[in-house]
DNA sequence: CTCAAAAATTCCGAAAGTATTCT
DNA sequence: CAGAATACTTTCGGAATTTTTGA
């Protein structure tokens, strides 16, 4: 174990950036030899890992592939290289047919390496044919040879230990030593935990953190004074964040609103809590009217294959049937308004209403769009011109969709121009018919539905550079429908002159009703909401996994530290990959099909994907889920290096698989033996909450609310620059981000103007005081002062011409004379006293203070109150700019252990209305409860 | 204070993943 | 066992809603 110590594994991440990458290396794709049996399998692993490791660095061809810039690959792109890129690289190589197999080409190494009967006998894709050549630059590199074992030792890879980030490393180390900790007093302590059943609200060693506990912890002791802990939340005590657990009812209402006025502060008062609909009905969110509410995490825990005993509900909603367009909207077709079918209409419809979105230039989505109307303009009996005469449509630039477009848009204005009394009385309607199908019946209890709309027709939108992106997506018939409902529960009636396509009672599953998509052949299902028991329960459950892991983690780590030096390359490349997982938290990366877009994750990753920058950091610049680039320099483990070095050894070159002998089911098979239940993304889980926590250990209890809310989001913000949670700039942040930089500028200005005031008052301050004279950099240029006295001067007069025209307004409206003309020249004469000022201020760096008893003192404590403002806005454009990219919410959904933050708000005192929105706290009201100010991940 | 416009935040839809089970 | 089927989580963008701003 101590061995360890030293090979902690670390990485340290640098510039992640979203640039544009390097162009596409030509490719060159190359097959590695089939492996035939075990023994074969072993003795060539031992060949593989004896070859050249060091002549790769220099000779290697280390271009990516992912090439063409932006972030999100944007379809309308017409030069992407990216999957065009591979897949000629391997035709060219094939010589075989044409097509056909093709792509499959880049996993052949992967899916041989298995098993011998399936090489020899697999279809052409596995073709064991070994492809000789061998790309030119890698072609004649020296060899050196490693041999597996012992002498593996790190010394013969160049390292740079020392630069190796110590604080993580100090982390890590730390982290391990917990984990051993815990392991072992968990052993002790396995006999002891036999006995959880009784509920028993103990309120237990809250001193300690550590504690092993696993299940029994989750019912203790909410928010007991027991130990006095806590003063100052004693005084607020009528809000505790936490609801006493015997009452069932009554204390649960209320609190809330009383809360929020309390954050808000200045905002208060304003509607409150008037909102709520007052429809009368459910009212939902807070704590429905008097229903008692269920709250599973107070109950004995269940083994959860089971997920209920009676489900009643009322089916499905399906989208409203189509309204064909008014007869004077026509798509045109060589300009000729063409009379279309329905069926046909509808679709030609969903393309018009796009016209002026991204997908509407993008051509694969117009190509499939336009082969799927095509199609079913034919069966439907196709378009006729004004003569009623057929005509067929051939080219889609002939197409005119402009008068559908407009029309939609028409009605979207109309709909917008709407009373709001309209408006209202329309969403009522809405939520009238759709009532029924928003609650379920669970066990008897009430819970709400999540998806309970049948998703209508459209175009498949899909994301990246989707193969399919643009399809028609179609119409779901009940009889595609199949519900899943208790038995003996009567089972609600399809839409009149319909069936159900089945109707079924699992209780193994939690779903409602489901159906096949047609795109891709997915299935969809309608489950319960986000703040359902059975959601939350599995959350938890998800959560408790992750801490588990903690248990293990050293034990993990010591392993794959150890196993990447294998002499069997699949336990190797596992153990790189676990590496990869645990401290880049990337996904696992299942493999894809060809007909997906191109993305991948850890197992799936390719040549290209990374790139050695010698001596220890790699460049990883691919697609991932959702084909967000996660593109990024990292410092890893001298073992690391190698290994991908090795990895990526001649023959691979673009578009292999760098772990070719390993895949998902094999990698979270060797993770469960660890521990059950625990999988690839466990990792993501566990390493984003304690992401989280320590950076929360890191915050001061002090400051104002304001200002732990700020830290508090920068350590959610580093959770999810771990998870690489990202989102595209909007198109006006540039323009916002410039009109805050420019507030502060002017209030600097202003600034100034108020040390030029004491100035006035007291000249000789500035010898006194040289410093606090000193000018302002930001706002040193001159001509900047000019033309933002000019702008204020211009405000001005904006300001008292439109006073003048409103006034005149007014009386014109109440039927009276308007004022002259002359009256505004008067009162825009101040214009030129300002103008007077500034030239005096300029000249003489000095301003006469307005107004009556003015002092120094005063004018000092509003220099304050102008600095704190300026620091103030500062902070917030530079958080605003750091965020721009980066998504906070993913992680705070999915990836951090709710408890800490409910956690983080009951120490640093936060209302956790600030952290958690309605919907958050709903979702997670069982960390509301089951977490206090001392609890730990 | 009120109103509308703009900006920010929250919610929602559905696509895109992971993982396990079935065939 | 590979590949398909299944069930469930995660993820983003954009719509809807709320808050802020700026008269």
């Amino acid at each position: 174990m101590s061995s360890s110590d030293d090979d902690v594994p670390l990485a340290k991440r640098s510039s992640k950036t979203n640039g544009p990458s390097s162009p596409k290396a030509k490719a060159k794709s190359v097959v590695l030899p089939t492996r035939v049996s075990k023994a074969a399998n072993a003795k060539a692993d031992k060949e593989y890992d004896e070859m050249d490791v060091d002549g790769l660095g220099k000779n290697a061809p280390q271009s990516t592939s992912i090439s063409n810039g932006p972030v999100k690959e944007s379809s309308d792109d017409p030069g992407r290289p990216k999957r065009k890129g591979r897949k000629p690289a391997i035709k060219e190589e094939t010589d075989s047919d044409s097509d056909a197999p093709l792509t499959k080409r880049r996993r052949t190494t992967n899916g041989t390496s298995k098993s011998a009967s399936a090489a020899s006998s697999a279809s052409p894709k596995a073709s064991p044919k070994v492809s000789k050549s061998v790309s030119p630059s890698s072609a004649r590199m020296p060899s050196t040879i490693i041999t597996g074992g012992t002498d593996d030792s790190d010394s013969d890879v160049p390292i740079a230990a020392s630069k190796l980030s110590k604080e993580k490393a100090q982390i890590m180390k730390e982290e391990n030593q917990l984990s051993r900790k815990l392991e072992a007093e968990d052993k002790k302590a396995a006999a002891a935990k036999k006995r959880k059943a009784t509920v028993v609200k103990k309120v237990e060693d809250s001193e300690d953190s550590d504690v092993p506990l696993a299940k029994g912890k989750r019912r203790a002791a909410p928010a007991k004074k027991a130990n006095g802990v806590k003063k100052e939340e004693e005084s607020d005590d009528d809000t505790p964040l936490v609801k006493r657990p015997r009452a069932t009812k009554a204390a649960t209402v209320k609190k809330e609103p009383a809360v929020k006025k309390e954050t808000k502060g200045k905002g208060r008062a304003k509607k409150s809590e008037t909102p709520a609909t007052t429809n009368g009905e459910a009212d939902e969110g807070e704590e429905e009217e008097g229903e008692e509410e269920y709250k599973w995490w107070e109950q004995p825990e269940t083994d959860g294959t089971i997920k209920w005993t009676t489900l009643e509900h009322n089916g499905v909603l399906f989208p409203p049937p189509y309204e064909p367009l008014p007869s004077g909207v026509k798509m045109l077709y060589n300009r000729v308004p063409m009379t279309l079918p329905v069926e046909a209409e509808e679709i030609a419809g969903f393309f018009g209403a796009m016209l002026e979105t991204p997908h509407a230039k993008n051509p694969k989505f117009v190509e499939n769009f336009f082969k799927d109307f095509q199609e079913i303009l034919k069966e439907s009996g196709g378009a006729r011109n004004p003569e009623g005469k057929k005509v067929a449509i051939k080219e889609f630039s002939k197409c005119d969709f402009a008068p559908m477009f407009n029309y939609f848009e028409a009605k979207k204005l109309e709909k917008k121009a709407l009373s709001t009394a309209e408006k209202k009385a329309l969403k009522q309607e809405k939520e009238e018919a759709e009532k029924k199908y928003t609650y379920c019946l669970l066990d008897g209890r009430k819970e709400k539905v999540g998806n309970f709309r049948i998703e209508p027709p459209g175009l498949f939108r899909g994301r990246g550079d989707h193969p399919k992106t643009g399809k028609v997506k179609k119409r779901v018939l009940p009889e595609q429908v199949t519900l899943n409902i208790g038995e003996n529960t009567p089972v609600p009636p399809p839409p009149p002159g319909h069936q159900w396509g089945g109707i079924q009672h699992d209780d193994k599953v939690t779903w409602l009703a489901t159906w096949k998509e047609n795109i891709n052949g997915n299935i969809k299902y309608v489950m319960l909401a986000a703040n359902s028991s059975l959601k939350g329960m599995s959350d938890f459950k998800k959560f408790e996994k992750a801490r588990e892991l903690k248990k293990h983690i050293g034990r993990i780590r010591d392993d794959y530290t150890k196993e990447m030096r294998s002499i069997v390359m699949a336990d190797r490349q596992r153990a790189t990959a676990m590496y990869l997982i645990d401290v880049l938290a990337l996904r696992a990366g299942n493999e894809k099909g060809e007909d997906e877009a191109d993305t991948v994750g850890c197992c799936s990753l390719r040549f290209e994907h990374v790139t050695l920058e010698p001596p220890n950091k790699l460049v990883f610049d691919f697609l991932g889920k959702d084909s967000i680039r996660y593109h990024d320099t990292v410092e890893v483990t001298p073992q690391v290096f190698k290994n991908i070095k090795i990895f990526k050894k001649a023959p691979k070159g673009p578009g292999d698989m760098i772990f070719d002998r390993l895949n998902t089911t094999d990698l979270n098979e060797h993770l469960r033996s660890y521990m059950p239940g625990l999988s690839a993304k466990v990792f993501r889980t566990y390493n984003a909450s304690f992401t989280m926590q320590r950076e929360m250990k890191k915050i001061p209890n002090e400051g104002s609310v304001h200002d732990k809310y700020a830290a508090y989001n920068e350590a959610n913000r580093m959770v999810a620059i771990l998870c690489n949670h990202q989102r595209t700039v909007s198109t006006s942040h540039e323009a916002s981000l410039q009109k805050a930089t420019e507030k502060i500028k002017a209030l600097r200005y202003q600034k100034l103007r108020l040390k030029r005031q004491i100035l006035f008052l007291d000249p000789k301050r500035k010898k006194k005081d040289p410093d606090f004279f000193k000018p302002d950099p930001d706002i040193d240029d001159e001509d900047w002062v000019k033309e933002h006295q000019k702008a204020l001067i211009e405000q001005e007069r904006e300001k008292i011409t439109k006073k003048f025209e409103k006034e005149n307004e007014k009386l014109a409206a109440d039927g009276d004379k308007e004022q002259k003309a002359s009256v505004l020249e008067e009162r825009l004469e101040v214009l030129k006293e300002m103008e007077a000022d500034f030239k005096k201020e300029n000249k003489t760096g000095t301003v006469e203070p307005k107004g009556r008893a003015v002092t120094v003192e005063k004018i000092e404590a509003n220099l304050e109150k102008m600095e704190e403002r300026i620091r103030k806005q500062e902070i917030e454009v530079k958080v605003k700019d750091d965020n721009k990219t980066v998504a906070l919410g993913t992680s705070k959904i999915n990836y951090i252990d709710p408890r800490l933050t409910v956690m983080f708000c009951k120490k640093y005192n936060v209302p956790i209305e600030k952290l958690f929105t309605k919907t958050l706290r709903d979702k997670f009201k069982w960390a509301l409860e089951s977490a206090d100010e001392n609890w730990e991940f």
